[in-house]
RNA sequence: GGAGAGGUGCCAGAGUGGUUGAAUGGGACGGUCUCGAAAACCGUUGUGGGGCUUGUCCCCACCGUGGGUUCGAAUCCCACCCUCUCCGCCA
């Protein structure tokens, strides 16, 4: 959520903030006018409650019965206009509110301007472009012949885009879950084991609510939602916290699956484990300081290259457009890794500043060293990495031409004695 | 799931309709005292919103959450949430 006193002081810079990110339509005039609107009735109705205050203080002490009959009747009209104001107030508030709810983070300085993810900038590529004596083969293919990956039972449990995964497969997937982990934690990420369902408030405060209902799953009986990324979770941890600054910054670091109700247009990324209703994740979050967090962020790429890095990927790093940048992001960068067999760059991890803006919404301030006013902290998200497609990367760079995948070397200590992984006899 | 108890400020804990934004104690902070410290004593100690005369200013709201009763609610009524204890069930 953007903060309604900058859009009162500088409605200009938000409206050309907001015209980079391509909105159509301008809410900063809805808003300036709500705002006033509502103003005008608190003025009235707080003027109205200072009297019937006043009044009630008087009847209290009052002696003679006749006199004090009268204040009554006369503070009964007062509560009853206090009644109707409020109802306006709540109504223009509940407007307001809800334009401020969809009003999406603005971008950095930083954030190349661009209309869609065609104006991407890739910063840097990392790695030589593999080449193999043979042609690489796609997950797809890989997966199934060695007897770790199937999707016909996918299909036969759940449905279409969900498979599962067997033997080496399954403990490769551990593996890098486990590794990804221990490395984030070395990196000075704490790690967290959260609920994988949460409370609506905590979507709201993350930013997925309202605008992005269609793509969660819900309990609609218990007010509960599968979480669509660690994210959730880990805003929600502090929310409606005071923090001290002394315990700044938290960074955190987290393991769960993810549920995305999206729509998947039918043509696009069906083969394989790419996209898929049910995916794991590992996370990296941070909870710090407004004038720390441009460092943090530029630490947290760091930290997800690494990850890449370590798992010998040749990867590249998308800085993301004002017109590509999600709903939360202030400035966002994706990593992206080469994958030979299906032949294009895999986002594994997206990492994002957001500055105060889910901060605002979840209500996490922080409370300064030197004692003054709490502030909002700001926040970052970042994947560290997402499973699937990292999954895709070792398995299409790592594969020989027998069929036979070399397992990575940092993954081993969980593997087993499994170093190649080959088809089942 | 059933029965009971309870949710008040940084913490503990009073408060059952009218100067109670909230006693008292503790903690923290500032000060006095001291060579210094402790003790003692004095003082301070919330958040959000609105206003203008931007002030050690005024007003409004906040005692789990949401409704209700009343001129007036931390205090009365209703619903819900959470915590604790016991029973049941269960990985």
């Amino acid at each position: 959520m953007l903060d309604l006193n900058l859009i009162r002081e500088q409605p200009d810079r938000v409206r050309t903030a907001l015209r980079k990110r391509q909105m159509e339509e301008s809410p900063v005039d809805r808003v300036l006018a709500l705002d006033e609107r509502r103003r005008e009735l608190i003025q009235e109705v707080e003027g109205l409650k200072a009297e019937r205050n006043a009044v009630s203080k008087e009847i209290g002490a009052m002696k003679d019965p006749a006199e004090r009959e009268a204040k009554i009747a006369a503070m009964r009209e007062v509560g009853e206009r206090i009644d109707a104001l409020t109802e306006q107030l709540r109504e223009v508030e509940s407007r307001l509110d809800a334009v401020m709810w969809e009003i999406p983070n603005i971008p950095d300085e930083r954030v190349p301007v661009g209309a869609d993810e065609r104006d991407n900038v890739i910063v840097k590529t990392v790695g030589a472009m593999p080449e193999f004596d043979f042609e690489p083969k796609p997950h797809w293919e890989i997966g199934p012949a060695l007897g770790i990956l199937n999707f016909e039972q996918g299909v036969k449990v759940t449905g279409s885009r969900f498979y599962v995964l067997s033997g080496a497969g399954a403990r490769l997937q551990r593996a890098l879950i486990a590794w990804m982990l221990d490395l984030h934690i070395r990196q000075g990420y704490t790690e967290k084991y959260t609920p994988f369902m949460v409370k609506e408030a905590v979507l709201f405060g993350a930013g997925q609510l309202p605008k992005f209902a269609d793509n969660l799953y819900r309990d609609h009986e218990e007010d509960l939602w599968m979480v669509p990324t660690a994210e959730v979770p880990l805003t929600g941890l502090h929310m409606d916290d005071v923090l001290e600054e002394a315990s700044l910054p938290r960074r955190y670091t987290a393991y769960t699956p993810c549920f995305r109700r999206e729509k998947m247009s039918a043509g696009r990324d069906v083969r394989g484990i790419k996209r898929g209703h049910q995916f794991d994740k590992v996370e990296m979050y941070k909870f710090c300081l407004p004038e720390d967090s441009g460092a943090e962020y530029e630490k947290m790429v760091a930290d997800a290259e690494q990850t890449c890095a370590e798992l010998g990927f040749t990867y590249r790093i998308n800085q993301l457009c004002t017109g590509d940048l999600g709903f939360t992001a202030h400035i966002t960068a994706d990593i992206e890794v080469w994958a030979p067999g299906c032949g294009e760059w895999l986002e594994v991890s997206s990492v994002s500043n957001v500055g105060e803006f889910q901060a605002r919404r979840a209500n996490i301030k922080y409370r300064p060293a030197d004692g003054g006013r709490l502030r909002f902290v700001h926040t970052l998200n970042g994947s560290g990495l997402g499973l699937p497609r990292t999954l895709i990367a070792v398995l299409e760079n790592n594969q020989q031409e027998d069929g036979s995948v070399v397992v990575p070397e940092v993954l081993r200590p969980w593997m087993g004695g499994i170093d190649v992984i080959r088809p089942e006899a």
